[in-house]
RNA sequence: GGGCGAUUAACUCAGCGGGAGAGUGCCUCCCUUACAAGGAGGAAGUCGGGGGUUCAAAUCCCUCAUCGCCCACCA
């Protein structure tokens, strides 16, 4: 093994850390008959992805969880893969073509899906190398992909069965269309944006003049659209336009006759309270229009320019079209009036093309049925959301569930496993591929359009498990236990995951724990966007920080909130954290030497029970915090443990045992206190390696495997050695020893203060006098050597009845009174202005406290415990006042 | 229109019913044989405003303000 180098450097280190996890096929899980096992699945990067932020802190919190889970010996796979991303890489490889000045439809379906797979052959493996560049755990020898030919089976198969049940249903329907991906989206996979919009209101003559009316105003926000009107509706208990129902309006522009009808959907507050209809490109209009018979006039083609239907506009662009019809309109002294108007105006979340709502044929899943036994799911416990909030969003969107376009207008993706005759006019979904009629054997054609990418994603958690074969895996692994994920896929994947599991493997849910985890935002609080160069590259943090460093300082800022505005001084600081770990082993390994004998860890001193009962409790809160996810808590409580308690203080306190004994001149006592320390030493350092390991994976494991284990505790790799067991290190709990070093802590302080204030040379040795009686005089003497070998004292005394030396300055820390002696240095007005600050701040404590004490409402209402600490505090702060005043005294 | 989150030190955030904390930054001193990516000491906050509940409120309730997110058939 290499010599440690004075500084961590990851780009050395973890390399062939990872390369020696894969060697030793720790990532890989079979499945073990009789053992419970724990599976997480990826959420699968689209395969024309490369790492970001999101993924960045995803992939950490899952891997922290199964390594934790993997230490605990529970038989852990981490299941990996990637999607195929219909849109995303039909965008891809159009981009390419069109770099070549081709479009796919120059080089056909064909060719343009190899083109497809080409393209996944060259890029696909890029986020996966990346995730083994975070040290990412996942069962690298078992990828997914879900385009995979048994895959593709999976997805055939649940749309066969849904077919077959009558789930899945094919019809004219008003869907989101976008214009640039030619395709058209489910609802969900539209974004909202409120934009300042205009509102036209428009002016329909009406034929002939009906109860002295002459015509209609009705506003609209997309003018272009009154080329597709086919009615006119008014409330039905709209008084003022009573007369004009069953009216006929002729459309301007285009002069064609439409009625007016009643309608219980129109608002009779809202504008006019009359409103035109266009049923080809409108939702609510498609329904008005179903209800009244009136024809459906579809005005937009595929590329959102006017249609043949939209007589001399047809062929202009959708906002061409709009300029020009308004003019018209005005020239014709048809426009009454244009107002702003704010709306919200629907995206295409690929490209964020304005969409279109536009009348096709397209296929949908029937979702009530599938929602019911989910909901269930999650109201009974078997699914459980983290943080608990998110599950009412969950029930909410669940509980108001739409039918869900599927269709995609696309190439790249699954095909639709639907076959029509046309001869005999039948269509049947099929598993396999049809080329004739198995009715009248005439040709048939397969359905042109491919699924939606979530269509075949919902069945991940299954479908990479072998489903629909009932496979050792699927029967082994699934349900999985946890799956974290960004909260804008909650509808778009999760919720679709647990109706398709249900739905297709016997009812049983696709995992128990889902975690939500926060977005990351820039330190702007914008979103981290490639295109709008607000992101930041994963990879570039971590040739700054190292793995480590970027996952611990991403984990800092994983705490309950929604948000992370991304910190990266966390990163630095996670990454300093790294360091100051390798040093403190660094000094543990070169104090072990020759002489070392393992051993069992021994409570010999306060500071060895000090530092055992500290971490005992740092093992329970690691466990249980990991166990609830509350990854930010865990983090800091790991950084506070090694930084704060073991580095900044264990390890001084070892110090003068580890010299004494190996001195020339040691006695068998102090060769056998050298022996006590070292073991305690590597005790705590071994078991704090383990529970920072999840985390941390790779210093942590460089450092373990140089540690002098034997037995039980060894182990080829720390991925895979035991996680410590809370309840076994319990038992080094001690309140006492904990409270003798916060008092040692305290007078250690206060004469470093002392010291700093005269700035007294680090070498100089400072004479003190401590005045304490009672059970704190015998606690401070047990710890003298310690005191004074942290504080840099030469004598040390203790008395009762000590008073302040003319040359002396002096602190209170603890209750009792520390005084330092300092010949020629000490500056009286300077103690002075201290002394009475600190008197002031004490007085003033104190009489807030006594006031409480008084209060009667207080002393008959509030536990015991809490008045009985109050009184304690308030005999402490007395004390301190007294001995102020008395050192504020002889200063005078 | 409905719902959710946030508002604490200059910055990023913990704390969520009993004496205001961390990291970064800032000030002073120190290359003391684990670590200058460090050590020691220090300054810094009427916990968004206003009500209320309580012996006790940063913490619970109401309300207002500001910022952000999600849902909704806002012509």
């Amino acid at each position: 093994m290499s010599e440690m180098r004075k500084a961590y450097d990851p780009d050395v280190v973890e390399g062939p850390i990872f390369e020696s996890w894969m060697n030793g096929r720790y990532f890989e899980q079979p499945v073990v008959e009789g053992v419970e096992p724990f599976a997480v699945v990826i959420p699968p990067p689209n395969v024309t992805g490369s790492l970001h932020m999101g993924h960045a802190l995803n992939n950490t919190i899952q891997d922290v969880v199964v390594r934790r889970m993997r230490m605990t010996g529970r038989p852990t796979r981490w299941v990996l893969g990637t999607d195929h991303a219909g849109i995303a890489t039909q965008n891809k490889v159009e981009q390419k073509l069109a770099r070549e000045g081709r479009t796919r439809h120059d080089v056909g379906r064909e060719e343009f899906i190899e083109r497809c797979w080409e393209w996944r052959r060259e890029h696909g493996s890029t986020i996966v190398g990346q995730l083994k560049a975070m040290g990412c755990s996942c069962d690298y020898s078992d990828e997914w992909f879900t385009m995979d030919p048994s895959y593709q089976g999976a997805v055939r198969k649940v749309f066969v069965d849904w077919y077959e049940a009558g789930l899945i249903y094919r019809g004219k329907r008003i869907i989101n269309w976008c214009p640039r991906c030619s395709t058209a989206l489910s609802d969900i996979e539209v974004e909202h944006e409120d934009l300042d919009g205009r509102l036209w209101h428009l002016r329909y003559p009406l034929k002939e003049h009906a109860g002295g009316i002459e015509h209609i105003v009705v506003a609209t926000t997309r003018p272009e659209t009154m080329l597709g009107d086919t009615c006119i509706a008014v409330h039905p208990d709209d008084e003022r336009y009573r007369d004009v129902v069953g009216a006929t309006v002729v459309l301007p522009l285009l002069g064609r006759e439409i009625p007016v009808v009643a309608d219980e959907h129109v608002d009779p507050t809202f504008g006019s309270g009359a409103v035109k209809v266009t049923p080809a490109h409108d939702p609510n209009d498609f329904e008005i229009g179903e209800r009244h018979g009136c024809p459906k006039i579809n005005i937009l083609n595929a590329d959102a320019t006017i249609s043949a239907k939209g007589g001399p506009y047809a062929g202009l662009d959708r906002y061409e079209a709009r300029v020009r019809v308004v003019a018209d309109l005005e020239a014709a002294d048809l426009l009454v009036k244009t107002d702003d108007h704010l709306h919200s105006v629907g995206h295409c979340y690929r490209c964020h093309t304005v969409i279109e709502p536009w009348l096709s044929d397209q296929w949908f899943v029937d979702m009530k049925p599938l929602a019911e036994p989910a909901i269930a799911a999650a109201r009974d416990g078997r699914v459980v959301f983290h943080p608990k909030r998110w599950e009412n969003v969950y029930y909410h969107w669940m509980e108001n569930i739409r039918d869900w376009c599927i269709s995609r207008q696309l190439w790249w993706g699954h095909r639709i496993p639907v076959f029509y005759c046309d001869a005999c006019g039948t269509q049947r979904a099929s598993m396999d591929d049809l080329t004739v009629c198995p009715d009248c054997t005439d040709p048939v054609r397969q359905d042109e359009d491919v699924l939606d990418t979530w269509f075949s994603s919902q069945l991940w958690p299954f479908a990479t498990l072998g489903w629909p074969k009932r496979t050792p895996e699927l029967e082994y692994f699934y349900p999985t236990g946890v799956l974290s994920t960004a909260r804008d896929i909650l509808f778009l994947w999760v919720a679709r995951m647990i109706m398709s599991g249900m739905s297709c493997v016997d009812g049983e849910i696709p995992f128990r724990d889902v975690i939500i985890h926060p977005t990351v935002f820039n330190a702007e609080g914008k979103r981290m966007s490639k295109s709008l160069g607000t992101g930041i590259d994963p990879l570039d943090l971590m040739t700054h920080y190292g793995a480590d460093g970027m996952r611990f300082g991403l984990m800092l800022q994983t705490t309950g909130n929604q948000d992370i505005r991304f910190a990266e001084e966390k990163l630095a600081s996670s990454r300093n954290f790294a360091n100051k770990i390798w040093n403190a082993s660094r000094f543990v390994l070169l104090n072990l030497g020759e002489d070392y004998e393992p051993g069992e860890p021994h409570a010999a001193t306060v500071a060895d029970a000090w530092i055992l009962s500290r971490l005992a409790s740092l093992a329970a809160t690691v466990d249980e915090g990991l166990l609830s996810y509350r990854f930010g808590d865990v983090a800091r409580a790991l950084h506070d443990f090694l930084w704060n308690e073991f580095c900044d203080w264990y390890i001084e306190l070892a110090k003068p045992r580890l010299s004494t004994g190996i001195a020339e001149d040691a006695d068998a006592t102090a060769r056998a206190a050298r022996t006590t320390v070292q073991r305690n030493l590597v005790f705590v350092l071994d078991t704090a390696l383990r529970l920072l390991h999840p985390m941390m994976p790779f210093v942590t494991e460089e450092i373990w495997r140089r540690l002098p284990l034997s037995g039980m505790a060894r182990a080829d790799s720390l991925m895979i050695a035991a996680w410590p067991d809370r309840a076994a290190i319990a038992r080094f709990a001690d309140p006492d020893a904990e409270r003798s070093i916060e008092v040692l802590r305290e007078i250690v302080t206060a004469i470093r203060g002392i010291r700093a204030r005269y700035t007294v040379a680090p070498r100089t040795r400072v004479d003190v006098i401590v005045k304490a009686v009672g059970t704190d005089a015998s606690l401070i003497e047990d710890l003298f050597g310690q005191i004074a070998a942290l504080a840099g004292v030469g004598d040390l005394r203790i008395d009762a009845a000590a008073t302040k030396p003319a040359h002396a300055a002096a602190a209170v820390a603890g209750g009792v009174e520390v005084f330092v002696q300092l010949e020629g240095l000490v500056d009286f007005d300077v103690e002075r202005e201290r002394v009475s600050k600190q008197l002031g701040e004490a007085r003033a404590d104190l009489e807030k406290i006594e006031r409480k004490l008084c209060n009667e409402g207080f002393l008959a209402k509030a536990v015991p415990e809490i008045v009985e600490k109050d009184r304690a505090k308030a005999a402490e702060l007395r004390e301190t006042v007294t001995a102020l005043r008395a050192q504020l005294a002889e200063l005078a």
